[in-house]
DNA sequence: CATGAATGAGCGTTCATTCAT
DNA sequence: GATGAATGAACGCTCATTCAT
């Protein structure tokens, strides 16, 4: 059998980097097309045109598979992401490159993100370690949107608000704007990511908000 | 059998909405403690310490078992917030309401909370009829979030902006806080709906933010 | 799903203890004629005529089900072999009729023996807890005869020896003798065991053996 | 392919010898270890540290690399055995020497005869052609010991017993000890071994037991 | 000679659903 | 009204075996 517990990829051959990457892309669309609950091993691997037997011999199991979905999509939104992010002068505008960054990647890679979405919104705290990628994966996102939250509120850039609740709501908003895309693939959703970076530069911005009439939470972590 | 495709509950004997009535409760605290993946029609009539095929019985599927859950969970939800809301005499003011009253129905719901949760995260939009209450649901509160915001910008409460995706942003920001509720039941939600409705309030505010100098996208419904 | 976890047979319904009889009856015939490996639940359903989910239902798991069939085969030898030993009054005449008896079990009961022997064998210290009844049923076998060798040392019918060894070989012979009786279904097992009978009776008599020219190895338990 | 029907080794080439005897030393291992489930073509491949599909190159199927394990260890057993048995001037010594060799090889060769007590524990008799070896090997011992004790009887150092149940009862006797053995592989088997020595020349001494006050079976072969 | 990718049958198990009682 | 026995499809997984390279 394949040595699936290798990290290094340089451990594998040609046919099984193939095998795998096909496999996964077969995964991703079935998850993006079908669902979560429909994307059995023997669904994926009619998708590949494949025997239901490739996908334990290739994945030492459901969640291997699972897991090398999340890292491709994440790997490759990283990839597009990054650079982009990291070529901003101020937090804010990498902020706002965070926003649109993402819906462009959305409106580029619909199904890796549905597939992701399908994997992350069904796993669960304790039932297995699937997923566990995806969880890491998300908690690095936040992070990382953290630190850049950070970055601006020391630079002056940000007022004072709660970092993680502020990356929170950033990351549950492009959510949002995933399922509208999702609910219907012809949505404008670069339109709607102006929309949502104009709503979080207003909500970090400096100074008191014309309308803050409410006593307002303490400033927190 | 019971005709369970009925809307009128008036056509229901006082057993059957009794029996109904316990199973969706049932079913509630097991898909809130033993998540969707393990409420299986068989724990949940064990939960209810009865027998196996009387869900069969009250519900022609376990998707209208399902949909009974949202509907009653929507159902102590609206309760709950609608008055609290149309309580308040700006737009503003209710749109804070429905933050920080969601977030009061998160604290006090748990149980019903982690239940729709899990229902809605797992449902699909295409392949089945399940859960279809909840998309319903989610469509009408989404809605009246809408109203609020027309509302609210036509009495020159708020600057223009998208009603949808600021809606939608709202909806997904409340999501992301009753995710952090539920990894962590002891977390302050309290603080972190402060936290969102001064978020919120300052996305809407009329005015330019201090810290807008980007390109906003057109303001569009 | 019946309640598999009782131990009071009392809590089965008719049915029940009907239908988990007539399952250890099919699956006892088939280990019996096919043999450990081939006695999948599959099979075993095949031969009851009945669905193959039906021992799912009946018994929580394959082990659950060899468990029954041992403790079924063990509750018919202890019916048939108890009383006759117990009504013998020196412990060589028990032992005797330990031996006899046995090979009477085994020659009315040759299915009975052949799936015990099947479970027995394949079990495994470390894999399972199934057969974990095979090997408790054994060990209190071993024990019981141990005691009566106990017993007939300390009435000075037998001589010295390790009463672990021999009860050891007994049980050993015993096998031996079902061995044979597997591979010839016609064979004459109560003259085989009167034969055992006589070897172990000399094999424990007091006094030297007239053929007693090694050096012996110390008594020991 | 090798043509691995042939029984002469003649017929083999130098690596097929080597590849072969490293293949069934493997086979022997991963059995004694982790035991005849577990034994998969797989995992004794990988303990070769050699691919997968030489196994099938080299045996015809799964059965013939037993069967070759089976014939190894007993090629074994016999090369340590034989000359201690041939060296003895009687019967009597001679079934004591094969008594105790043999425990002196369970104690010196203990991964070998667990590997041989996997597979011959898990054979069945009609199903497969699989570990005939096994059958043909027992068969063999047997008969070996039944002639040394026909000889033994006609020299009048044996009473007048069955050959066949006594030769069984020897075989099962050293079976029970090797269960003993691997149960507990610190347990002295020689002790034992020497106990069993005793039991079987007093079963099979002339003259009448001191205690034998039991209707005795009449002598047969 | 050797490889390892691929196959497909079979396993135990879960579970929504049906239906006779 | 309610029961629970029974069904059968689907699941993830293991593995002996085949075969092109």
């Amino acid at each position: 059998m394949a040595d699936q517990t290798m990290q290094e990829p340089a451990k594998l051959t040609f046919i099984q980097r193939t095998r795998r990457a096909q496999l996964v892309e077969c995964a991703i669309t079935v998850l993006a097309e079908e669902g979560y609950a429909q994307a059995s091993l023997s669904r994926i691997a009619r998708r590949a045109d494949v025997s239901r037997g490739v996908i334990p011999y290739h994945f030492a199991n459901r969640d291997e598979l699972l897991d090398a979905v999340v890292a491709e999509v994440y790997r490759i939104a990283t990839s597009e992401l990054r650079p982009k992010i990291d070529a901003q002068p101020t937090a804010a505008a990498a902020i706002r490159t965070f926003i649109t960054g993402s819906a462009e990647f959305y409106r580029d890679f619909p199904t890796q993100m549905a597939a992701l979405h399908e994997i992350v919104s069904h796993s669960r705290g304790d039932d297995n370690a699937a997923t566990s990628e995806a969880r890491r994966a998300t908690e690095q996102e936040l992070s990382a949107v953290g630190e850049l939250l950070e970055r601006g509120k020391q630079a002056g850039e940000f007022r004072d608000f709660s970092t993680r609740v502020m990356a929170r709501s950033i990351r549950s908003a492009l959510d949002g704007l995933l399922h509208d895309l999702r609910a219907d693939p012809r949505h404008d959703v670069m339109a709607d990511a102006e929309e949502l970076a104009e709503i979080f530069a207003r909500a970090m911005a400096t100074g008191d908000a014309r309308y803050g009439h409410f006593p307002r939470g303490r400033s927190r972590r």
